[in-house]
DNA sequence: ACCATAGATCAACTGATGTTGATCCATCAA
DNA sequence: TTGATGGATCAACATCAGTTGATCTATGGT
C-alpha cells in the first residue's frame, strides 16, 4: 500500500508554479476554485450558482485549464471540471522549498 | 520543546491568501522572492544583482510588503528585506484545505 | 554645511488582462 | 430535421497593473 503523505512529489518548474499562482490570484477564479474544492462541478451549474455571464466564466476556466489548476471531462452536452489535487500538492512543495531558508542572517550591504 | 511541524497555523482569510498568490505572481517579483529564499537582502544589493531600475524594485517590494510576503527592517541607511516564511506556511495550509475534498464525484447536472 | 547615496513616491505612459455581446459548433430531444 | 441547450470563441472595448524618469526625504561622510 503506497504513502501518499512520504511520497515525492514531482517538483514545479518556476514558470508553471507562476501561472498556477497567477490562476488562483483572481476573485472570480477564485471563486470558481472554492466551487470546486467540493467536488467536480458541470459548468452550467457553475454559470447558475455564481452568477456570471457564460462567456465570462469561459474566459477564467480557460486561463485556469492552461495553468493546470484544473481539468476537464466532457460528458454528452456537459462539460465538468475539476481541480487537479496534484497541482495543489506540487504548489504546496513549491512553497515549501521556498521557505527552508529564507531566515538566514543578511549578507553585509555592500 | 515546540514541535513546528504539528503545531497549528492561523487560517488565512480568502482575500490574504489571494493577495500573497497575487504577489508571488509576477515573474520579477518571483526573481526577488528567490534571492530572498537565500536569506535577507537589502535594497542596493537586490538592484545590483538583478540589474534593475531602482524605482521598479521598489513598487514591487512595496506590493510584496503590503500582501505580507515579506517585510523590511531598516538599518541607518539601508532598507533590509526578508520573506515573512509564516505567509509561506500559511499558503501552503490554505492550498491544503482547498485539495481536501475536490476529488468529490461530480453532483449531477440539472 | 554640503554633497553623495539609499530608497520611496508620483505622474504619465504602455501593455496586459478581463468584460461584453454576438456567433458558432455540438449534442440531444421532439 | 428542426429547435433548444451547453459551452467555446471572437472582436471591440474597458480596466488595471507595471514601467519610466523625475522628484523628494533621510542618512551619513567630509
Amino acid at each position: 500500500m503506497p504513502l501518499p503523505a512520504l511520497v515525492a512529489v514531482e517538483p514545479l518548474e518556476r514558470e508553471q508554479a507562476r501561472q498556477l499562482l497567477k490562476a488562483l490570484a483572481d476573485p472570480l477564479r477564485l471563486d470558481v476554485v472554492q466551487a470546486l474544492a467540493g467536488g467536480e462541478r458541470c459548468v452550467c451549474d457553475l454559470v447558475a450558482d455564481l452568477n456570471l455571464a457564460q462567456s465570462r466564466l469561459s474566459f477564467h476556466l480557460k486561463v485556469m485549464r492552461e495553468a493546470g489548476l484544473i481539468e476537464a471531462r466532457e460528458e454528452g452536452r456537459w462539460v465538468y471540471y475539476r481541480l487537479r489535487s496534484g497541482a495543489l500538492e506540487q504548489l504546496q512543495a513549491w512553497l515549501a522549498a521556498l521557505a527552508t531558508d529564507c531566515q538566514a542572517p543578511a549578507r553585509c550591504c555592500s
